[in-house]
DNA sequence: AGGCTCTTAGA
DNA sequence: CTAAGAGCC
C-alpha cells in the first residue's frame, strides 16, 4: 500500500455507492475536521462465492472503481484499493494509520450488517468507529411505521404514507463538490487487473446511468410490454450507487407517477428486509408456505434455467437473462410464478439463480420479488392466482415479438413441447397449496 | 401485479 | 355466439 502518512485521517469507505456526487456519507466525511482517504475493497468473501470467472458485475465494478480513480486523481487524490476480506484490511488499517474517523454508507442486507459489526469493534480497539450514514434510499428501517408504530407490510399503504412524507429536504442533493479540497493530496497504486483476482473480463455492454429525459414519457404506455424496452433499467446502477436515488426520485416525480411508484417498491422492500430479517435468510415471510412440498427435480430445474420448458414466454425471458443479464420486470413474473407454481420447485433454487444472473440483482428487491411471485411474501398474490404463461404472451406480447427476439426457434420443429401440460399444473399447483395453508 | 367457468343480456 | 360480470380457486 503506497499511502505514506502520518497525519490523522478520515477513512470514506465506498461500498454500493460508487459515485462522488450527492453521496451522503462522503459528503459528511469531507465536511469533518481530517483530510478524506477513500477505499474501495474487492471483498474476498463474497468474490470466493462466485462461480462464474467472468462475472459482469465484478467487471462493472472495476471499470466504475477505475472511473473514480479517475476522478480522484483530477482532485490530486487518489484510492486505497485492497483484495482481502474486510475485517482482515480494517485490521491492517488501524494498525497503519491514525484514523480519527471511519465513514460509508449504511448497507442493511445481513451480511453486511454483520461485517461492519465486525469491522466497528476493530476500529473501537483504536477508539474510532465505522460511521454509516443513509444514502441509498430516501427512507430507512423505521422512517415510515404504521399508526401503530410497526413496519408496514403492505404496499399501497406504505406508499401513502411514503409520499406524504418526503419533501424537498428528502430529495434534495448533497453538495459533495464544494468540499472536494479536503480529500488527502497523495498519489496511489494503480488498480489491480481483473486476472489479478482469478476472474476474466467480458464484453459487455452496461446501461447508462443517465435516464433521457423523453423515457418516462413512454413509460407509463410501454412499461408492461417487454418487446417495447420502455422501462429505465437503471436497476443496475441503484445496486451500486453510480445514480443518487435523490436525483432519481426527484425526476420521477416530476415526470411519472407509477415510475415513482417502482422507486417506492424497491424502498418498501428494503424496509420489508430489515424489519423482517428471516426473509433474507431463506425464511419464507408466511411461515405457513414453507410447509408446501417444495420439489428438487434437476432435469426440471435445468429446463427452466435454459429456458427449454416450451412456454415461449417463460423461454424468452430466461434466455434473455442468461445473454445480457436483465430480464424485463413483466417477464421476471411469469418465470418466477412458472417455477414456483407449474413446475413446484423450491423458490429458493429460482431465487438464487436470478441472483447469479441478473445485472441489478438486490436481495431485497429480488427476495421480494419472488416471495410475492410465491404467495409467500407481503402483499402476495393470493396463492391461487396463477399467470398462464400463454395468457400472458397474448397479453404482453400480442405479436409474439419479444418471443422472437429471444425465442427464435418458437414455432418450428426444434422448439420443444410444454414441459408441463398448464391444467394439470394449475390444479396440482392448487392442491399442494392447499394442503400446506389449511393446515394452520 | 389473474384465470377459469358459469351465467346472463344482447347481437 | 359474444361480451361482461360474478364467484371461486
Amino acid at each position: 500500500m503506497s499511502l505514506k502518512t502520518k497525519k490523522r485521517i478520515t477513512i470514506f469507505w465506498f461500498r454500493r455507492d460508487l459515485r462522488l456526487h450527492d453521496n451522503a456519507g462522503l459528503y459528511y466525511a469531507l465536511r469533518g475536521e481530517y483530510p478524506v482517504v477513500p477505499l474501495f475493497i474487492f471483498d474476498k468473501t463474497i468474490l470466493d462465492d462466485l462461480e462464474n470467472k467472468q462475472d459482469k458485475r465484478l467487471m462493472f465494478i472495476h471499470q466504475t472503481v477505475l472511473e473514480l480513480q479517475k476522478q480522484l486523481r483530477d482532485l490530486g487524490s487518489d484510492i486505497l484499493i485492497f483484495y482481502g476480506h474486510p475485517t482482515d484490511v480494517w485490521k491492517e488499517l488501524s494498525e497503519k494509520y491514525d484514523i480519527a474517523e471511519a465513514v460509508t454508507n449504511t448497507d442493511y442486507e445481513p451480511y453486511a450488517t454483520e461485517r461492519d459489526t465486525a469491522v466497528n469493534k476493530i476500529l473501537q480497539a483504536k477508539n474510532a468507529q465505522l460511521k454509516a450514514y443513509k444514502d441509498q434510499v430516501i427512507f430507512e428501517k423505521k422512517e415510515i411505521l404504521t399508526g401503530q408504530n410497526t413496519p408496514y407490510t403492505v404496499f399501497t399503504p406504505y406508499s401513502r404514507m411514503w409520499k406524504q412524507k418526503c419533501n424537498d429536504f428528502y430529495l434534495s442533493s448533497y453538495p459533495n463538490k464544494k468540499y472536494f479540497k479536503n480529500f488527502l493530496q497523495w498519489k496511489g497504486d494503480a488498480i489491480p487487473e481483473l486476472e489479478e483476482m482469478g476472474f476474466q473480463p467480458t464484453d459487455t455492454d452496461f446501461p447508462s446511468s443517465q435516464i433521457p429525459a423523453e423515457l418516462l414519457e413512454n413509460y407509463e404506455k410501454g412499461r408492461d410490454f417487454p418487446a417495447m424496452e420502455a422501462t429505465s433499467r437503471i436497476g443496475i446502477h441503484l445496486r451500486f450507487g453510480t445514480v443518487s436515488i435523490r436525483q432519481l426520485a426527484r425526476f420521477a416525480k416530476e415526470r411519472s407517477s407509477l415510475y415513482l411508484n417502482e422507486l417506492i417498491w424497491r424502498e418498501f422492500y428494503q424496509q420489508i428486509l430489515y424489519n423482517f430479517p428471516h426473509v433474507g435468510k431463506g425464511k419464507a415471510f408466511r411461515a405457513a408456505y414453507d410447509d408446501i412440498n417444495w420439489g428438487y427435480d434437476k432435469e426440471a430445474f435445468q429446463k427452466w434455467c435454459d429456458g427449454k420448458t416450451g412456454y415461449p414466454l417463460v423461454d424468452a425471458g430466461m434466455r434473455q437473462m442468461n445473454a445480457i443479464g436483465f430480464m424485463h420486470n413483466r417477464v421476471r413474473m411469469v418465470t418466477a410464478s412458472f417455477l414456483a407454481k407449474h413446475l413446484l420447485l423450491n423458490w429458493r433454487l429460482g431465487e438464487a439463480y436470478f441472483a447469479e444472473k441478473l445485472l441489478d440483482y438486490d436481495l431485497a428487491a429480488n427476495n421480494g420479488g419472488w416471495q410475492w411471485a410465491v404467495g409467500s411474501g407481503t402483499d402476495a398474490a393470493p396463492y391461487f392466482r396463477i399467470f398462464n404463461p400463454e395468457a400472458q404472451a397474448k397479453k404482453f406480447d400480442p405479436d409474439g415479438e419479444y418471443i422472437k427476439k429471444w425465442v427464435p426457434e418458437f414455432g418450428t420443429d426444434a422448439y420443444p413441447e410444454p414441459m408441463v401440460d398448464h391444467k394439470m399444473a394449475r390444479e396440482r399447483c392448487l392442491k399442494a397449496y392447499k394442503k400446506a395453508l389449511d393446515k394452520s
